[in-house]
DNA sequence: CGGGGTTTTGGTCGCGACGACCATAACTTG
DNA sequence: CAAGTTATGGTCGTCGCGACCAAAACCCCG
């Protein structure tokens, strides 16, 4: 993701201000697990246009950094969070007309944050807050520009990246319940898994998940204490868990 | 695909000039099936810089018309191909310097044809030609700006996206044998399929494949005719083809 | 015209993954 | 201590899928 292409045939002598100028800007969706759902980083709006509308958190790309520099410079603006955990680009966003103010062309990025912490609202931002994706996504809160658009990719990609990669793990803290670790997956494809069968595929074979020998302590609804688990580094090539696959249905 | 977003936070009274201009532009990388192996078309530099070297065609994305729009215009103006063959857009480009003449950040598209036909030559091309994939990745063959990445980076998507989406009867023509179909598969994973079970998975349930009664001719090194198959609706949800999955080495 | 070669296509078999389900352990609260 | 709750281990049946074999339908070549 760096550099940039152009047309090969270019005349020697071009002007480069005769060629469409824009504004590119980097969006990130930052999404977080919280009471096993998943939530994602609002920012209201406190100017015109779409003034009061909750929008994704996104700044201007300098032209002495790469996109994924930009990504992480906001990524911290607005979080606090100078941790590199997990920010990966999904799309490019440029209809004509998406900002009324001028030509702009968003890169847009997915965060997974295990905990927002204290919610650094930025400079120019008026509030941010964390809102269900649900919420977010079935017009309970209306989002600005095309930020609605955005969003949808953005869960389909974590979907889709959660069977792909391990990103499961960015969505936990360092150390981990089976219960909390299958949250994740359960919150962001909606289904429902086996607490047993979860565990054991995960464990089954060693490099996925570390004992740390110590166990969590059972929540107010007591149960026994769950053991606590560190990851390991076969996360970096994908996670264990695969999407249960919808079966099919064939059609005459 | 569309919008654009920006900061919310911006004042009121700004001046589109104080923030930094970049050229879009919008490049394509359009593989195919040749003998059995993926190629690649690519248009070789008239101009510096780097001139003589191969690049992905491309070209400058319009104010007024949608990234989408501007991918499917340059398909047209490079191949002559007007179809929606598949064209996807899988990563944005924008390292400082990767233009050593200007600000550039390029959307890049991933274009699947089952036949480029004759190689329309863009106006400003000195010539355009098909690849493989292999020699332009390995650098035998020298390509300009970061398009090595880019390629890389379009192999790479092409490779998940053929057990996830129906991309895999782009690649063949409006009618095809298993063979074909099972050629594709084997060329972008560079895997083998057993025949017998690759044409059982497809034909299994109906969907996948109508059967047109007719058979091909076959080749000159002789061979039972193979059945003609079309490409039905439920490719339009993703293949039926799985990659096999290396087995995970665990590890102490 | 018959035989060898080649490709397609159908059949069988066995293993391994995985989901459904039950049972037990270990803790909570009252 | 009893009842409830969660974690964790075990069993079992099924289903997908790869490996492999066999027959069918065509080529070319003598």
């Amino acid at each position: 993701m760096t550099t940039k292409t152009k047309r090969e045939g270019m005349p020697a002598n071009y002007d480069p201000s005769q060629f469409p100028a824009f504004a590119v800007t980097v969006d990130i969706v930052i999404l977080t697990m919280s009471d096993g759902r998943p939530h994602v980083l609002l920012v209201r709006r406190g100017v015109a246009p779409f003034e009061g509308m909750w929008a994704i958190p996104g700044g201007f790309k300098r032209p002495t950094e790469t996109l994924d520099e930009a990504a992480k410079r906001e990524l911290g603006e607005e979080t606090g969070v100078d941790s590199a955990s997990l920010l990966t680009q999904f799309g490019a966003y440029g209809d004509p007309g998406r900002d009324p103010r001028m030509n702009v062309v968003t890169v847009a990025y997915l965060a997974v944050l295990r905990d927002v912490g204290a919610v650094v609202a930025g400079s120019d931002a008026a509030a941010a807050a964390l809102i269900p994706v649900s919420d977010a996504l079935n017009g309970k809160v209306e989002l600005a520009f095309d930020h609605a658009q955005i969003l949808r990719d953005a869960v389909d990609r974590a979907r889709v990246d959660l069977d792909h990669t391990g990103m499961a793990t960015a969505f936990v803290g360092p150390t981990f319940t089976m219960a909390e670790l299958r949250a994740v997956y359960e919150g962001i494809w909606g289904v429902h898994l086996d607490g047993a069968n979860f565990r054991r595929t995960v464990v089954a074979e060693s490099g996925w998940v570390i004992p740390t020998g110590r166990r969590a302590r059972p929540g107010s609804s007591g149960g026994k204490p769950a053991e606590l688990f560190r990851a390991g580094r076969m996360w970096k090539l994908g996670g264990p868990i695969r999407q249960p696959n919808e079966r099919r249905k064939a059609d005459s």
